[in-house]
DNA sequence: CCATAGGGTTAGGGTTGC
DNA sequence: TGCAACCCTAACCCTATG
């Protein structure tokens, strides 16, 4: 019928990346209501938004994060589960982002009732690595870039 | 990240049971309090407790209240198509998905963002920005390689 | 100011079609 | 088989109200 599938073009990626640089990435409501935007992006969810930019990162950094993560715990678990989200310091190698988040989980205060600090770290540390990831392309990171990147806050 | 998203244990959800048979729903703030559950529920606010009761309950009634499981249904569209999602932004009714979709669109205002608590973040964001300055990596900085460069505060 | 209730939004795992 | 688009919904946020 008419369109199951609607592929995104580049217009609308255009605008998907402009909004997050506007706005900051998880704004995807506050894009999509953006007069700027809203004329590209009308046919798309805010979902369709957060989807997007996550295949796009996927595509900016290391290659296949997404797939390849899916695939590997599909094939190891399956009555497993890996409860204990804290604490699980080991040493082997892990990806990316999981070192990160160990480290500053044991970097930040384990004291309870500062939960909410704790996360506007992580966060922001998110929104950093999502500056980083999506800059990689023009090659090498730079102070700039990123300062421009991060201030749609 | 690994964790920005918390998922609740079981026995985070057997303490917030236990909490709720004990002081009754709707006292998240004392059931947080209570030296039997905070060891177990440290890491959620009051708030957390208040979302995550209401989740359970919806699991508890017939199969979703605030998210209508139509799942049934969905099963059944997902073979059909749900074509022309452009177009016709009025004319017949719709499923409800686009409804509320539709709605969510036109309500709220704008320019909500930061205010007083969130100004602390700032800092870290400078925090941050030094350690990418300074790291100057070719190819890019790395996850891993900036948080190290913060933890050592 | 602090807590709760409730509507709204996002994050991330899962599914599907090409 | 891989991937981009799409679905499901737990977890989280925002605001109103007491």
């Amino acid at each position: 019928m008419g369109a199951p599938k609607q592929k995104w073009t580049p217009d609308e990626e255009a605008a998907l990346k402009a909004g997050v640089r506007k706005h900051g990435p998880g704004k995807w409501r506050t894009i999509l209501k953006d007069p700027e935007f809203s004329g590209v992006l009308y046919s798309r969810s805010n979902v369709d938004l957060k989807d997007k930019w996550r295949n796009m990162s996927v595509m900016a950094n290391g290659c296949g994060s997404r797939e390849k993560a899916r695939l590997t715990l599909k094939r190891m678990n399956q009555a497993r589960k890996q409860d204990e989200r804290s604490l699980s310091v080991s040493t082997e190698a892990k990806s990316d982002e999981e070192m990160t988040e160990a480290r500053l989980a044991t970097t930040s205060s384990d004291s309870p009732q500062i939960r909410g600090s704790k996360r506007s770290i992580i966060r922001l540390d998110n929104l950093i690595m999502e500056a980083i990831s999506n800059l990689k392309e023009p090659g090498g990171s730079n102070k700039t870039t990123i300062a421009t990147y991060i201030e749609g806050l």
